[in-house]
DNA sequence: CCTATTTTGTGAAGGCTTTCACATAGATGA
DNA sequence: TCATCTATGTGAAAGCCTTCACAAAATAGG
């Protein structure tokens, strides 16, 4: 059986811990770069400025994976998490609005590299429609709910103006997807069994823009 | 004197509660778009899919806005909103590294809405440099430590690659700058009075991932 | 083999955040 | 003016997450 995955009967694991696992995968790949064959709590720590204690506790909920004295094996503790976090495969991916920023986010490299693949574009501008994005054609979104259903795709992301984010969100739950990354500014309404995360990067400006103004002297890295 | 200024007297608002005010700030526009003259902690909580209790609690930080047995004044309430978040201004900000993200960026129109506004840019690749984006002109990386010391921006979007970004920052830090918001998946060192927002995408696409493969049923949009 | 050292894994404590529940105060209508 | 209704503001309770602190387990060196 698989001893990691969580079921329903274990302690919901929260969400802080999953951000950090991603935290994580990453330092792991600078360590396993470095040369290292194992790695302390206080070392991963260190690099994404956290806790032994809190990486320890985190790695804790899903099995013990280290030796003690010595530490983590590097390499099998990324693919680990790795595993638990669904990222040991590929993801199909489709994107929805090609302006500005869903044009960048078909060449961003960082979601290659994850495995997390763009493999289809939909939007609704006729001028738009036909033209070519790194291999890809863009679809007419008219035609959405279709081409998703049943295909490869399990996860959309959304760069369609706020006004018309819900509409495209309601086809895509419509053709059965559960995972959307939504980029416009607003509270999307999914049904329970849909996981939405949002994107919004003018709110962390505001939060900047607050820091500053009231003068905060402690730093607060996510 | 200001009353909305948080003091070292003052207990230390959560990181939470600010963001939130982020999304309370956004139902306002909402609402006063739908014309409303008043608006309850229950239809806000609603917009945003939050709790009646949490949006007053988190407005109550801050004074008492609303009138019992009525509701909060759109208008006002939104004022006094920005002028807590700090944007009832406009803020002049840099950006650093021309590539897909960045120049994405410069044409986004969600910051300049905000009255984020970026009007310089920076890279390290000569090509770019001299070239014109949305009517700015791209300086060179070399001269970021002059041109922004004393300047009249204050805050920096860098969107270079992880294995750079610390180096610019540190060129940030030494021009007395205090607000990063940063697209390169790396965890940055800054001094104790400087302000980091971590925007992280894969990040997200991972907790996606982590949902789907785990198969929660509980939707959790934050 | 034994001692000193290192570092994990984890209950328990502490601290922070959210939710509850209700007194309070203003609105509304007769 | 008075009764009823509505919705805020807020201590207290509950819940959740992080940190503490230490036993346990393995290493390292002699």
């Amino acid at each position: 059986m698989d001893e990691f995955r969580e079921t329903e009967l274990k302690r919901r694991i929260s969400e802080s811990t999953i951000r950090r696992l991603s935290l994580y995968h990453r330092a792991l790949e600078i360590v396993e770069d470095n040369g290292s064959e194992t790695v302390s709590s206080k070392e991963l720590a260190k690099i994404e400025k956290l806790t032994p204690a809190q990486v320890r506790k985190d790695l804790s909920f899903f099995g013990s994976f280290g030796t003690r004295g010595l530490g983590y094996p590097v390499t099998d503790l990324k693919a680990k998490i790795a595993r638990i976090l669904g990222i040991d495969r590929v993801w199909n991916i489709a994107l929805v609005g090609v302006g500005n920023i869903g044009s960048a986010l078909v060449s961003y490299k960082e979601f290659a590299r994850q495995g997390f693949k763009i493999v289809k574009l939909f939007d609704n501008d006729q001028r738009k429609i036909g033209s070519n994005h790194k291999g890809i054609v863009v679809s007419d979104i008219k035609n959405i709910v279709s081409e998703l259903s049943g295909s490869e795709i399990e996860m959309v992301v959304i760069c369609v103006p706020g006004s018309v984010a819900q509409f495209v969100v309601d086809d895509i739950v419509k053709a059965g997807l559960r995972a959307i990354l939504n980029f416009a500014p607003v509270n999307l309404k999914v049904p329970d069994n849909v996981f939405v995360r949002n994107e919004n990067m003018a709110m962390e400006l505001e939060y900047l823009s607050y820091a500053l103004v009231n003068n905060h002297s402690k730093n607060r890295v996510k």
